[in-house]
DNA sequence: TATGAATGAGCGTTCATTCAT
DNA sequence: GATGAATGAACGCTCATTCAT
């Protein structure tokens, strides 16, 4: 009878909760400022999350389902490896300047390195099934030792990363297509010819 | 404001500030904090710095002079190139885990965000110097393309950094050890037999 | 405003906020704590009163109504005077641990210490209506000064209310038996024998 | 070397907050009202007490061990037991105005219960202290029952200590005036006649 | 009329900064 | 220069009240 509860609104909270969490970081970001960029009463953020850390909490979850959860839905589709791989980076460079306020964002939060890093850890290993799916089609020569391989990949994927995370935001642009190349040069390097 | 006499002291109110700031992120560290722990009333850290972001920055640009400023010395070596690169690496990683602290501590900070791409190029140039030395003396098998070569330093430096970063503190021996090792291994295969 | 029709809903509200506020004071009670022990709406409380002010007030008219009109029908009952003045005591005690919220509840409000000083006077007055009423029918030795007979019973009665307000929950109850013991042997004092 | 934490401004602190508690309870209480009446900015209080509710336990001791003390302290001069009971009850019946605040500040804090409790009883052992000297030096008529004697003197006091806290302001020179009659008159009624 | 989401004023508290000593 | 008490702006959060449904 009364208001619904707005769906959308929870959304909005969490949209710019992302935003301004990723640009300032936990401790300097007010609610009354992600309140107001999302059109809402300060209070109003308390219908919805029981506190800061809990919208935090939330904001952070949210982001990372979404981005692994389309990781996996790329991974698992029907198309030929290297063009998994080249959907994958291409979803990921265009996804990263979004997600990447979350790794830094959750940089800080002591409790919240865990999550964090079991995250990561759900990304690297994405990465790897999709290596070595190419290896086992015979497409790739790749390490048998895993060890290596997972250092390898964690190196890689977590230095891409840590440098888009680092460009400033006018070379942003110029940075992705840098990094993206390297990428792809790297892959080539372990393509076994036919 | 001239500089004030008392360096050590000065001194101890950097260290102080390195260490909390490393350890719990600039918002959160207060000055009663750092002045607490360099034996200082907190009144007093205003005798050697503006404010609390002065404090910051001074602290921050401390830490990497150290660190670039030792790098360059052993890179200046006259030691074997690839006994400079395991000294290179083995003091860079015995220094990370209290370098990490100031990466995390730039990221939120728009205006060190500058500072902070600045010093890490200047640490990418660093290794890059030590890799083309290596190809030059004909012990290093590293590709001709000066972009492709910064870009994969880029990657992987970024990504020992982050990995470090993101350890778990009881996982971090253990992950240090690893990532040395995958290092190693990169470095071997570009290694030219004679 | 009229009042609204279902009034047993506004009587549901009355008892709800008679058991909070007098649990909790008023400042610390809040609507919806009234409203959902009422199981009923927050904003529900407003059809039915005005304000939170508002419905303190009915709380606490409500509450000494009752207690008053009880009052009034034992002392107008037919019974012997003492017998009368022992239920009026039984009633007193009895309803006293639910009342006394009320008279702590009032304490703060300044603009409802008139209202209190009101409705203890006519406590006082039922008292003293039964003393003279056991005085004039010759079983009582009162004195004849009207305003010490006002004054000692007004010390009396306050003394037990305000004696059963600091009992420590635990104690009550032998708080209880004291006090109606102390109070039948200053009757019995009192008592003119034959 | 700084400013000395004045001990002056505590005291003034708490002055004004034994006022302004006394005067609206605790919750309706701000640090604010207290700070302005103090002169003292809001953030000063916390130099001196840790928080709100430790401010408000430290005002209730102070107010409770001033009145304890000077009771103590005409209770154990050497003069003449009726004596000793009028200057305490000129005493009591003087501070009683600004102590009453306390006693009302007290009810609803149930954390407080306990203490107001035992001072109280302090208080009651008081009073007890100088009848049963009285009846020693066989100027008292009191009874024998060490209980009957405990429950008279609270319901005695207590009932004082309410009406008090009951009185409208305007009438309280009044009420005091009838009160202080209506326990000489009691005295008056157990001295023994020589 | 009933609902409960939305609002925003106002609270207790913290802390960078100032300044009297 | 050194101190730390004093300051007050700004925060997270609560809750009486309003109002769209």
């Amino acid at each position: 009878m009364a208001r619904p509860k707005d769906e959308n609104k929870r959304k909005e909270i969490i949209n710019s909760a992302f935003e301004i969490f990723g640009k300032k970081g936990f401790e300097s970001t007010t609610i009354k400022d992600i309140a107001e960029q999302a059109n809402v009463a300060s209070g109003s953020v308390y219908n919805y999350f029981e506190n800061k850390e809990d919208l935090f909490k939330a904001t952070v979850e949210e982001g990372w389902n979404d981005l692994l959860s389309e990781m996996e839905k790329i991974s698992n589709s029907n198309e030929h490896p290297l063009k998994k791989f080249e959907n994958l980076m291409e979803y990921g460079f265009q996804t990263l300047e979004n997600a990447i306020p979350l790794l830094k964002g959750m940089l800080f939060k002591a409790n919240q390195h865990e999550m964090l890093h079991d995250n990561l850890e759900k990304f690297y290993r994405n990465i790897e099934k999709l290596l070595l799916e190419g290896k086992r089609v015979g497409l790739l020569n790749i390490t048998d030792d895993p060890e290596q391989l997972a250092s390898g990949i964690k190196i890689i994927v977590a230095g891409v990363l840590f440098s888009v995370a680092m460009a400033k935001p006018e070379e942003m642009q110029d940075e992705v297509k840098r990094l993206k190349k390297a990428i792809r040069l790297m892959i080539e390097e372990r393509l076994i010819k036919r």
